[in-house]
DNA sequence: TGTACATCAGTGAACGCGCGTTCACTGATGTAC
DNA sequence: TGTACATCAGTGAACGCGCGTTCACTGATGTAC
């Protein structure tokens, strides 16, 4: 039965063989629950079936750990964006298309907040400037980030003749914060809990706004 | 020398007075400093020289104080946009006073989310609805919530001729998400560490596509 | 004005909890000869 | 192909920490007579 012939071996758990990722794994499961206090060390390890300290072989600290998990997540929200521009119906008219493809960027932004509300925060919540954002391994599948693909969005815009060339510089942050607030009202503050249906129209509102506005 | 004439008093800890106020008070720099995670019951009574215990004669639990804070956090909003629209210049013009007031709205709350980040976050951490934020003791001077303040600044674009009556309705969660989410962008976020001055620039900006997108 | 008494704000001690992290270890695995 | 050995991923036990909360208590204060 056993492999050794006589007994059981004495350990199976040695060399779990891809504890980092399974780490990772459980990580991002809590973090999905429960947001970024959630991550527990102890946690991620108790899934992996593994004891606590095993995950100092892999990761410095609880904090590497986190922001394993918080540029995973980022790249979902990449991904997200850019699954929301793919299903955009193909059309002729390129001013057409340019701005289905600005709209599915602020479309998967909220859609991924509203459906993952915990990654979401997580993949906020990591220390970080504007440059962690448009980081390397926060990319989607085409390897942009979610700031890249807003800017491509907007330059766009602009080649379409949608927005005026003046007007580019620093539309990302209008964008992005009008979409941004309202992901965050909606998921933890005093929106929450507005029905799907409902928060789906407000985010189409904002988006119509910001075409506006901007 | 005692009071007594002969020794000290037993015990000079008893009736403290105004506890549960030292307490909040506490809590409230706490929140100051770190956010709502920060609020630690005991490192409250610690402040108010009180033994642990204590504070469930004025708290039912942790969440009872921190949501007292809460609310006193979103009272403060308020009041910094009462400030600010207090500090408008005054003119006969009633189409550029409606402008200014709604303008100062805006300025006021990422006003306050940047000098106390740490309260500003509080304000918006603890379980409640659009209500909440419309409740009784989040309320300003006047005696208005941020968001009745937005709500009348709206009516004032409206009956200046600023805004078109059928756009009026829903129209706080468009400003509101979009002041919001650069707030939050800015204060715990990528665009954190943004110096002033730009952050005031980011500010006017968003408050002028606001103002367009509407 | 003086005394007895009820109230209840704050004390003191303790609880169980789960956390992150450190330490010296063990033994399965892969490599060099 | 077989053996000796170094590596290093995971073990086992323990640490100190600070937290929220519960319990039975004490004695200063205010009130009723």
């Amino acid at each position: 039965m056993s492999p050794a012939g006589n007994g059981k071996p004495k350990r199976d758990t040695y060399r779990h063989g891809d504890l980092r990722n399974a780490l990772t794994e459980a990580a991002l499961e809590l973090a999905r629950q429960g947001g970024p206090e959630a991550v527990v060390l102890r946690a991620a390890t108790r899934q992996a079936g593994v004891v606590p300290n095993a995950a100092y072989r892999h990761f410095a600290d609880r904090d590497a750990l986190l922001h394993a998990v918080s540029q995973a997540a980022m790249a979902q929200v990449a991904r997200t964006m850019e699954a929301e521009q793919a299903a955009v119906p193909p059309t002729e008219d390129p001013v057409a298309a340019a701005r289905a493809r600005f709209r599915a960027v602020g479309t998967g932004y909220l859609r991924y907040a509203r459906e993952e509300p915990g990654l979401f925060r997580t993949a906020f919540h990591v220390p970080g400037d504007m440059t962690h954002a448009a980081d390397d391994t926060a990319a989607g599948a085409t390897g942009k980030t979610p700031f890249e693909l807003l800017g491509e969005a907007l330059d766009g815009l602009v080649d379409a003749g949608l927005l005026a060339a003046d007007r580019r510089p620093g539309a990302e942050f209008l964008a992005w914060s009008a979409v941004h607030g309202l992901a965050v009202l909606l998921i933890d503050g005093p929106l929450r809990g507005l029905p799907p249906t409902q928060a789906h129209d407000a985010g189409q509102h904002v988006i119509d706004m910001i075409e506006r506005g901007i």
